[in-house]
DNA sequence: GGTTAGCACTCGACCACCGAGAGTGCTAAG
DNA sequence: CTTAGCACTCTCGGTGGTCGAGTGCTAACC
């Protein structure tokens, strides 16, 4: 796997170009590289280097006497193996730091806009951060009463992770009803999936009696803040006005109407990425979706209890892998290491 | 002011021309317009009537020996004096409410992103929608403890909007640092408006407890889903697709990229509308953004309370006004409904 | 044998040009 | 006032020609 087999000067010649690629988003010329100092070649000889990275499909001419550009393979042999990550300047990790300090007992959904907001100011770049998420065990429930007519809802995950609900009663339910109701809610999902929550509601509250039914409506009403199981409704982006900058994508938009829209779509493509690694790069077609063949993402994962949040950065394939990844790794870390989860 | 001393036919022939170019999106021709049964006249009649409009300002040519299109003006005096709302069909109605039915006494966050759902199905436009807010007078604060170092704040507003958030706390804060906490908070805020909370939170919290000086620190980490004065954060849209399929905007869609972007650009776009009427309509350059000078608004609002809930479809100028109206005025007045408010 | 210079070849970008077609403005007659 | 007729203008699509960038090939060179 390693290598394919690239000569050392094959490799050199395709970071060179690579590099050049994304900096110029033009097809690379021979002369080009040639004119590079680390590369002490004629442009003739890069040619023939050229023809062979061509020929195992690491670089592709888009027509014939054009220059080369990188294939999807050619950026994900780049990412593996000839790049190294670039960590973020030291404004850069104080701006980081900056912006996440004071967060850190707070609702992860807060946290999560200001993470989106954090990566694509400094990554210049379209970016998205899926909350934590209310995944997995139900810890507890609780009802909270307030001024009559409304109550508090808190799920309390076994996680860690808090989501509440503002929810607003008929004046006939008593301080009673609600503290049966949370009665009954514990009994029913504590250490349950969350994802049960709304089966296991509507079956069982049919039993109850009217006021405590009122209350569970109530909370089924508002489950798409409240009870979503996995990333559903939490994603946040940011940073929309630099996707449309690239040249790539002057020409067909419309892709980058159907990205933004669907939350779903993106909590989807964004969740695949690996928890087992802080950084995953998915790059062009190593993406299930179609209106994204043309661009790659950098995703980080961080945990909280047992929740995993995660933040991507998504761009033309044509981007800076070094400086995103790096960029990722350390914010990836430094929530890790604000909520204190070990890897 | 009425008509500008349009004519009859010359009304005719404008009202035609638009509703012509609404659907065909290109310039419309004299002799498309003489063709119409309602219009008994022949091309170079239609012209003449044409060139009376265009000295007008109602209606340009492109170029020379191109047909018309409306001007802002022009589609201004459509939308004022020319066009009906087309009400919604029976089904659409019932998709309305069915799709709001349940919410009542949900979160108001919530029903917003309901809203700009049903929205920009059905107009298949962008459609944005701002939550009512915490806008208003703050009435109390409930600070309730759930398990040990996990707490939930609840704003309630004279308005009848609440708003909720979870805060962490460190061990060492006691359930009676949380009641003094919340003491305090209703003693400096009560009757206060919500936007200065955030000022009074800063000079005031100085003097208090360590203990209450860190629940106090977490609330204002959270301010941003908490103490919002206006409609900062709660702008929510759907539809995205939608407005890159409108082949005005095929050439130059970086300019959506900047309105999809900024919540506070929207928020402000949107809740610039008056809240007398039920339905505001703000067509090419009467917006004062730059970016937005070839697309139209149709807002609508609803009250809750004191808070005013805003939703808009946002689309070219050449968009489906009776149809929009129609739809933005239904949905106003069905929300109206639900939440008891009386215009 | 790998490397290089030289040269022919290919292809896209750009421009001028042309003809067809759409649509207008003008004018004179109804 | 309305209309038919006609000349005029402008866009659009296609064509041909030039220019330059960049390659592929080959023969000479180290």
């Amino acid at each position: 796997m390693a290598g394919v087999d690239l000569s050392e000067r094959e490799q050199k010649v395709l970071r060179l170009l690579i590099e050049a690629h994304v900096r110029t988003a033009r097809p690379v010329s021979s002369s080009a590289i040639a004119s590079d100092r680390a590369i002490p070649l004629s442009s003739a000889t890069v040619r023939s280097v050229l023809r062979s990275l061509e020929e195992r499909k690491f670089i592709l001419q888009p027509h014939t006497s054009a220059g080369r550009i990188p294939t999807d393979r050619g950026y994900r042999h780049y990412v593996d193996f000839l790049m190294k990550p670039a960590a973020p300047s030291g404004s850069e990790r104080s701006a980081i730091d900056g912006g996440l300090s004071g967060f850190s007992g707070t609702d992860h959904e807060i946290v999560a806009t200001e993470i989106s907001r954090i990566v694509s100011d400094l990554a210049k770049e379209l970016a998205v951060s899926v909350a934590p998420g209310a995944a997995g065990i139900v810890d507890r429930i609780d009802l909270v009463p307030l001024s009559p007519g409304r109550a508090v809802a808190a799920a309390t995950m076994r996680s860690g992770v808090t989501r509440t609900v503002a929810i607003a009663l008929e004046s006939d339910v008593e301080n009673s009803d609600l503290g049966e109701a949370a009665c009954l809610l514990n009994e029913w999902l504590r250490g349950e999936p969350v994802a049960a929550a709304e089966t296991v509601l509507l079956r069982r509250m049919r039993r109850a009696s009217p006021p405590v039914r009122q209350v569970l409506r109530a909370l089924l009403a508002a489950r798409s803040q409240f009870l979503t199981p996995g990333e559903g409704q939490s994603v946040h982006y940011e940073g929309a006005r630099y996707i449309f900058r690239h040249p790539e994508f002057a020409s067909d938009a419309a892709c980058l109407g159907d990205i933004l829209d669907s939350e779903e779509t993106l909590a989807e493509v964004v969740g695949g990425a690996s928890t087992t690694r802080a950084v995953t790069i998915r790059i062009g077609r190593e993406n299930p979706l179609r209106g994204m063949r043309r661009m790659s993402l950098v995703v980080g994962s961080y945990r909280v209890g047992g929740g995993v949040g995660r933040m991507a950065v998504i761009g033309p394939t044509r981007m800076k892998y070094p400086r995103l990844v790096g960029l990722v790794e350390y914010l990836s870390r430094a929530l890790d290491g604000m909520f204190g989860a070990k890897r």
